[in-house]
RNA sequence: GGAGAGGUGGCAGAGUGGUCGAAUGCGUCGGUCUCGAAAACCGAUAUACCAGCAAUGGUAUCGAGGGUUCGAAUCCCUCCCUCUCCGCCA
């Protein structure tokens, strides 16, 4: 969330901004009328208790009996005062808090204004789309005819939008995870396996809104009679990991690539891209995230896209770059760049589908997660940028690697880095 | 899951009702000494918010939340976490 005092004095650019990301601006005055009013609170409060801490210190010199009783007397008045603040201060703190999480970050002065998909820009691209001399399969025809995936079995045992991966595609899965990893390794980021669950406040301060009263826009699982959810992806755990921690400037920047399964309830999905493994339940998904000073973040945005993009050249897919325009960046993200490889089995003919996601998120972020550093230069903390991108989305880049490396004889070749893994060159029909 | 012990500043560790935001040690930073360094010595060293140009002052925080009390790190309750032992288990 952004900060209140921000927020006072951008007001105008704050309503522009939310504007221009397709949100409300009337949480923007809500925001200002409260803080004013709990400043105010805040002031009195401590007036107040001041009085009473006052009062109690003259209590070990007050000698007779009626001394203590009348300071009791005074203390007590004070007492059904501070007892009203308390309650008033609560009220208006809930109502800020309420208006702050409406309130999406500011937004890269580059990034393309606009409202929906359309305004997004490409900005590089690697590789041509794949020209066909036989009509391609789409990945569920060839995961069908070289048995590589059970949706069957998946609804069976979990519901719609389960599966279960066979074969050579479970094979692709870990091979896929190990090169993630690896290539991130080797770039210097700390691998790490984080929990699948996470405490509510923690998707919170990501910027998730577990507690969504509507259920056809909540995003995530969460678990009966616990405050756990099951995460939506290893940003929200890698994310947690330094909740409420302060940094010495000389420990960051920090790196981490981190391995989780994710779950989304794809609430509000239905009927799109329902097919096959393009968007389902649960996905195993290697991530990048980085904590840095806010000298670094831009710089570690394009380092990361970099990565982004080595990872799928590596991989030999065809894709290009979105830099996301303000309409769809989500509450979090201050500028965001996706990955979307092309797919010649979705939509008519082929399509862009994305698979990766990064994103700076600035101090958005840490300021909800308590996540600080400390400086030589200055006096006190100040809050950590918080980045994220996806490495590899294992489900994403099985849709790409299977559509795009088909062959006419309905084989698919496994791309030359995965070979390692997966123990052979070519997925053929099973007999 | 059961039983016991415990959660205090960067770390270790004292503190069982007021003079405690908190002894002491270590660490860190600054200084003295030194050609330089080490050692020694001196000093500084939590976080947030509010007021103030600042010095400074106020408030809150000793795992979290509630309670008792004029007053809580200290007493009571609930929760969370850690450690030890037992059980169970990949």
């Amino acid at each position: 969330m952004l900060d209140a005092g921000f927020i006072r004095e951008n007001a105008d650019a704050v309503r522009t901004n939310c504007t221009n990301r397709g949100v409300s601006p009337d949480p923007v005055d809500r925001v200002i009328s409260s803080d004013t009013k709990r400043k105010e609170l805040a002031q009195k409060r401590s007036d107040t208790a001041a009085k009473k801490n006052e009062i109690s210190k003259k209590f070990p010199t007050a000698k007779t009996p009626e001394e203590k009783q009348a300071l009791k007397a005074q203390a007590t008045a004070i007492d059904a005062e501070v007892t009203a603040i308390d309650a008033e201060l609560k009220a208006v703190e809930c109502e800020l808090l309420a208006a702050l999480v409406l309130i999406p970050n500011m937004t890269h002065p580059d990034a393309p204004v606009g409202n929906d998909a359309a305004a997004n820009k490409v900005v590089a691209q690697f590789g041509e789309a794949r020209k066909f001399d036989f009509a391609p399969k789409d990945h569920v025809a060839l995961c069908e005819s070289l048995d590589l995936a059970d949706f069957e079995a998946g609804t069976k045992v979990a519901g719609q939008k389960f599966y279960f991966l066979k074969n050579e595609a479970a094979l692709l899965e870990v091979a896929l995870v190990q090169y993630a990893l690896q290539t991130c390794v080797k770039r210097g980021y700390t691998p790490i396996i984080t929990p699948d669950l996470a405490r509510t406040e923690v998707l919170e301060g990501i910027g998730f809104m577990p507690r969504d009263p509507n259920p056809d826009t909540r995003q995530v699982y969460t678990v009966a009679d616990t405050d756990l959810c099951l995460i939506a992806t290893a940003e929200i755990t890698l994310g947690g990991m330094h909740r409420d921690r302060i940094f010495d400037e000389t420990e960051l920047p920090k790196r981490y690539v981190g391995l989780s399964h994710c779950f989304r309830t794809e609430a509000g999905a239905a009927g799109r891209d329902t097919r096959g493994l393009y968007r389902v339940h649960q996905f195993t998904k290697v991530e990048m995230f980085a904590f840095c000073t806010p000298e670094h973040s831009e710089a570690i945005h394009q380092e990361i896209r970099a990565l982004e993009e080595d990872i799928f050249k590596g991989l030999g897919l065809t894709f290009h770059v979105i830099d996301t325009c303000t309409g769809d960046l989500g509450g979090p993200a201050y500028r965001k760049y996706d990955l979307e490889a092309w797919m010649p089995g979705r939509g008519d003919g082929g399509d862009w589908g994305e698979i990766t996601s990064t994103s700076n998120c600035t101090d958005f972020q840490a300021r909800r997660l308590g996540i600080r550093y400390k400086g030589k230069a200055f006096k006190g903390t100040r809050f950590a940028h918080t980045l994220n991108g996806t490495a590899v989305a294992c489900t994403r880049a099985l849709v790409a690697i299977l559509e795009n490396y088909q062959q006419a004889d309905g084989t698919v070749v496994i791309p030359e880095v995965l070979r390692p893994w997966v123990g052979t060159d070519v997925i053929r029909p099973k007999k």
